[in-house]
DNA sequence: AGATTATGAAACGAACCCGTTGCGTATCGG
DNA sequence: CCGATACGCAACGGGTTCGTTTCATAATCT
């Protein structure tokens, strides 16, 4: 097996090296078809070959089967990263879930979503994939702000933060699922945050700052 | 065209009729497969057909297309009806959440909810008839115990019904699907209506009763 | 009996997709 | 230049599903 050492000291075997062309155009055939709303049981090698421009031969030569080439895929995808880390925490939970409304208007975040949320019961290795590329980065900034809201004594010192990112969470998803008609509804994160932070029970003073 | 008039005066066209029981094992063969996990776009006809020990001749003479059938399929499904009405609003709410967690241990149960959410963009005949079925009764039954509790003052008078039932059903379906490694959490339901009634927020003084 | 319609089974041609192979060409190292 | 590997393309045999048609049989009405 010959190889050389390039400038970077990176082992190459011989002959024509892959190209990453096309290992890119493959990828973003793939996330391009699943953002169409393509299930990944229905997305076909021969589609992606097709869209990518690239022969089947290239993809099998460096995946063995369909799901490894859509696990590579979703890795890919970079979380926007929302990090309010600025005013209060009820504005910081606040910028977050808009954040989250607006990218639930794109089509291919909703079809990624829906991908990760069906498809977690034959597919494990994407939904766990999906858990620790875009859920968990989130969960945790999100966990830091309820904690901080917790010292600054803005929040109970006792909350529940699993819980309390489940309600809001939840409630996010609840409205761009089942939100009739597609009717923009501007205000939800507004609403979903204030009406968590105040409870459902009624209070008779009222300690905020 | 000759009819006939039967005993409840419903007219009938001549030949031989056609068989009920075809009828219902082609439904209930179509739920089987959904509940299996295969999903609509997968569902095939012939697969239905052999299920259900029938030709597919006899599928096509009634359903013109996959999605009608599907349709049909799921207007059979009767929901549980989680009729709490008991207790304090609090110990309804934590009854009918507990509904919604032992439905879910059902694999047939998430199957469905998984092709109601998914499915909802390239099938909105299929994500409207659930909501109208499935949905909307169980919306209405929360719906009515937290309007009791806004007149009984265990809830505040201003309390946001649409939001509420967000928040609830929304940190359960959050729970119920990526609940990590399957754990039982049997308490969930109780720890999401109380943190809801508290909010987050820390309060001076208890008005309960 | 005769007319009429439904049933299950089988087969049809067409369309996809599978995973593999062969082909001529392109791109690398030596 | 030569060996090695990758490339896009086309074709392979094999599988599944489609929606339709044909057929012998069954059920119901006149």
């Amino acid at each position: 097996m010959k190889t050389q050492q390039t400038a970077e000291g990176v082992a190459r075997p011989a002959g024509r090296p892959r190209s990453e062309k096309a290992d890119r155009s493959i990828i973003e055939a793939t996330l391009e078809l699943l953002g169409e709303g393509i299930g990944v049981s229905e997305l076909s090698i021969e589609s992606i070959a097709g869209r990518a421009g690239v022969g089947k031969t290239t993809i099998y030569r460096r995946w063995s089967n369909k799901e490894d080439l859509v696990v590579d895929a979703l890795a890919t995808l970079k979380p926007p990263i929302p990090l309010p880390q600025g005013g209060t925490v009820r504005d910081d939970l606040v910028t977050y879930l808009r954040v989250i409304q607006e990218e639930s208007r794109h089509h291919r975040t909703r079809c990624i979503m829906n991908i990760a949320m069906s498809d977690s019961e034959r597919h494990p290795r994407l939904a766990e994939r999906f858990r620790e590329l875009t859920m968990e980065p989130r969960r945790a900034v999100v966990a830091a702000v309820l904690r901080r809201g917790m010292e600054t004594g803005e929040l109970r010192a006792d909350l529940d933060v699993d819980m309390a990112l489940a309600l809001l969470s939840g409630a996010m998803i609840w409205y761009t699922k089942w939100s009739h008609s597609g009717d923009p509804q501007a205000d939800i994160p507004e609403r979903i945050v204030d009406e968590a932070l105040k409870g459902f029970r009624p209070r008779t003073s009222t300690p905020e700052p």
